[in-house]
RNA sequence: GGCCCCUUCGUCUAGCGGUUAGGACGCGGCCCUUUCACGGCUGAAACACGGGUUCGAUUCCCGUAGGGGUCACCA
């Protein structure tokens, strides 16, 4: 049983490709099967290096291997050309000399006379006659033109197209390269790929795939036809298919603009269009243990970042502090003491549904006085917001027993004492410790600075005469 | 336009002839509470429409409508 992810390297890792890599990979890891990875770089004017960096570098991300070192399509040329040959000499393909130009020429009239648009056969039938000697033809397959083909799709059913539909399509260029079409067909068959998981964009390539397939097996046997499994694209809020006009597409944007966790996306990318029962939050291993075909839905789906957000809020809080502090550290603006940052962690992680959230809220911790209050925060500090810190503090220099227990002990009687509810003592000196009006709990706070940290930043406060 | 596919709350979905149509995100309310979160409880919210088949259709069949995909010497 094998599988394979074959993407064209013209950008970033899509969205839509990463999921198709992940329902292969997990399909193969599922039967205990292979996946492999095949880059299509047969468009030699669009494909870059820096694409190919990319998806490696996404699919890693997303802990997405391979069993074996990725194909690179141009490199198997050669092989592309040769079944195009036998296909040649067997009489299921033949040579076709219209030229690009008047191929256009034809499709405009086509168009105009609102007719299919076909290539019709011009060159079908006719041998390569004298004339045409030496000039630059097309390799094209001569398809079924009656009857039907039927395929027994594992994700959409049985889907039915009549071979008139089916056009001779170009194998070779005139260059004598091949296309995408002859290519894919050639590569899986040599890399043994047995089960074709792509978008259901590729649904009618896979009618125009299967005749080449046939033929092969009728010229030299050994090319059964392969299960496919063609998967509903992802689409944008809109409903229409992904595409960069929806912002952020490539998952390179996710891990680094919008700080998500690569165990969320990939929660995420299996939910989208794959259910089992109720279950949403669903790691790697269940994934492995629970993936089949059989839930793969058969409509598209939209791609919705709110829910994205909330299942990565779950996997920062279920992911491990030194791990987390070290993702966090470089999106704080400050110099950070790592240390601190991931005792601070449990804390702030409860609070944080991306990584900058994350980095805002451990922010305070590296602040150095003098810092300047939010305007929410500078309002707890009015008149009465300042006495009641200094009673705060002159009840804190007092306390040499510097743990949870012991401070809210002695806050909670303050508060008491003064016949006041605890957050009115609470808020301005969250406001003088943070800066700001939200925080971990206060305790927590007084805990994560210190006992020196604390006093300070609060005696700052009282000694400042700003406004209000 | 031809061909192919799809259609359950706003979104992701469960359902595979008989259910008070379930869950999740989001939204509202309540609880917890030192803020913000987390967590718990709770509310509003869906079977596109029309015909069949059937004792009975969200579920099966056929239309209609809507949406999507695809029609290159791109992949």
């Amino acid at each position: 049983m094998v599988t394979r992810f074959a993407p064209s390297p013209t950008g970033f890792l899509h969205l839509g490709g990463a999921r198709t890599a992940l329902f292969n990979w997990l399909f193969a890891r599922h039967h205990g099967g292979k996946v492999l990875l095949r880059i299509e770089d047969t468009d030699i004017k669009r494909s870059t290096q820096e694409a190919i960096d990319a998806i490696l570098d996404g699919l890693d991300w997303l802990g997405i291997t391979f069993d074996e070192e990725p194909v690179f399509q141009t490199a198997r040329a050669d092989r592309h050309a040769e079944v195009a040959r036998k296909l040649l000499e067997s009489g299921d393909a033949y040579k076709c000399y219209a030229t690009a130009e008047e191929l256009e020429v034809m499709r405009a009239e086509q168009r105009a006379a609102k007719q299919p648009l076909r290539y019709g056969g011009r060159w079908r039938d006719r041998a390569a006659e004298a004339e045409e000697e030496g000039k630059p033809y097309t390799v094209r397959l001569k398809t079924p033109d009656t009857g039907e083909t039927v395929i027994e799709d594992a994700v959409q059913g049985r889907v039915t197209v009549a071979n008139s539909e089916i056009d001779d399509y170009i194998l070779l260029r005139a260059d004598g390269t091949p296309t995408y079409m002859l290519a894919v067909v050639v590569d899986d068959h040599d890399m043994g790929c047995t089960h074709i998981i792509r978008g259901d964009d590729h649904l009618n390539n896979a009618f125009r795939q299967l005749p080449i397939i046939r033929a092969m097996d009728r010229i030299e046997g050994g090319w059964p036809d392969p299960v496919y499994a063609h998967v509903p694209l992802i689409h944008g809020a809109d409903g229409a298919k992904l595409s960069k006009r929806h912002g952020a597409v490539g998952v390179d944007s996710y891990r680094d603009e919008l700080g998500i966790l690569p165990e969320a996306l990939v929660n995420y990318l299996l939910r989208l269009g794959w259910a089992h029962g109720d279950r949403e939050e669903i790691g790697r291993d269940e994934a492995i243990a629970l993936f089949s075909l059989d839930g793969v839905g058969k409509s598209p789906s939209r791609f919705d970042l709110k829910k994205l957000m909330n299942l990565n809020g779950h996997y920062i809080r279920e992911a491990d502090d030194q791990r987390l502090a070290k993702l966090v550290a470089p999106r704080i603006g400050l110099p950070v003491d790592k240390d601190l940052l991931q005792r601070a962690m449990p804390e702030l992680k409860t609070r944080a549904k991306d990584l900058d959230e994350l980095a805002e809220g451990a922010e305070f911790l590296f602040k150095k006085l003098p810092f300047d209050l939010t305007d929410k925060a500078e309002k707890l500090l009015d008149e009465t917001g300042k006495q009641r810190l200094a009673a705060v503090h002159a009840r804190l220099e007092g306390e040499n027993d510097w743990t949870i227990p012991a401070l809210e002990a002695s806050l909670k009687e303050m508060a008491e004492e003064l016949e006041l509810g605890l957050g009115k003592l609470a808020q301005p000196l969250r406001a003088a410790l943070t800066g700001t009006t939200t925080s971990p709990g206060i305790f927590d706070v007084l805990i994560l600075l210190g006992r020196a940290e604390s006093l300070a930043r609060i005696h700052a406060r009282l000694a400042h005469d700003g406004p209000a």
